[in-house]
DNA sequence: AGCACA
């Protein structure tokens, strides 16, 4: 029944932490910004899930349309694990046109911190504030993981097919579709240009259950991998997931339509 | 650019 326990892809590109020295601690909760500021917040809200629900199970997605805090987002999975991956394997990702910057939140969500025991309400914090002083305390577990209430159910339930999404814009946006079911097939996205079936090949014929690669001359980019059986492709879409070619486009993996 | 708790 364990049929598929890796959910790592440590090779490639293990510690993705030190680009600008922007070093943030793991938390269950990603901040996202560089987001589209002409989408509105609840359609926002449903596309990110619809890209990030993949990951795990995430528990609240924040966004808000002040001035101080549009073109970002949170998002909080119930665990560091889907959060991480997210982040690794979505950083950059176009969507809505533009790519997306993704980093830990620099602080435990409430959400979290409620599920945790740990929240205190906004009025009593600012009591113990105090300016100038530099002490190590505080800085406690931020992620604890489990036994978490799942208050997501939301207006996600139901989450409608979000390709191509008109927007105010006009533009067809660039928000990859809703999980597809379960599919002996998958479907490859975010492939640089140069990508050849041969690369693929020996990337995805590592996977048992293999069968072929077909890409289409007509459209570069993305590109169809067939298993044997869909246990087989989830295994690899697993394996496989957010895997770089080169250094700038993560493939996307989901399964094919029927 | 911008780290919140609608």
């Amino acid at each position: 029944m364990a049929l598929l326990e890796r959910k790592d892809m440590g090779d490639m590109s293990s510690n993705n932490n030190s680009s600008t020295g922007t070093e943030v601690p793991q938390n269950m909760t990603i901040y996202i910004n560089n987001l589209n500021e002409k989408i509105k917040i609840d359609k926002l809200k449903e596309s990110l899930h619809a890209v990030f629900s993949q990951f795990g199970k995430i528990l609240e997605i924040l966004a808000f349309k002040t001035l101080k805090h549009k073109g970002q987002a949170w998002v909080v999975f119930e665990d560091v694990q889907s959060a991480s991956n997210a982040m690794r394997q979505m950083q950059s990702f176009p969507f809505y046109d533009k790519p997306m910057r993704i980093q830990y939140a620099k602080t435990k969500s409430d959400i979290v911190a409620k599920a945790d025991g740990t929240f205190v309400p906004r009025e009593k914090r600012r009591r113990h504030e105090e300016k100038g002083k530099k002490k190590k305390d505080q800085h406690d577990a931020n992620q604890v993981g489990a036994g978490l209430t799942p208050a997501y159910g939301g207006a996600y339930g139901t989450t409608p097919p979000l390709s191509q999404i008109p927007y105010p814009g006009g533009v067809k946006s660039m928000v990859p579709e809703a999980p597809a079911p379960p599919n002996n097939i998958l479907f490859i996205q975010n492939l640089p240009n140069e990508t050849t079936p041969m690369m693929l090949q020996m990337l995805f014929q590592q996977y048992p259950g293999f069968k072929e690669v077909r890409m289409v001359e007509a459209k570069p980019g993305i590109a169809f991998v067939e298993y044997g059986d869909e246990m087989q492709s989830t295994v690899a879409m697993h394996g496989l997931q957010g895997f770089k070619i080169l250094q700038q486009n993560s493939m996307l993996i989901t399964y094919a339509k029927k």
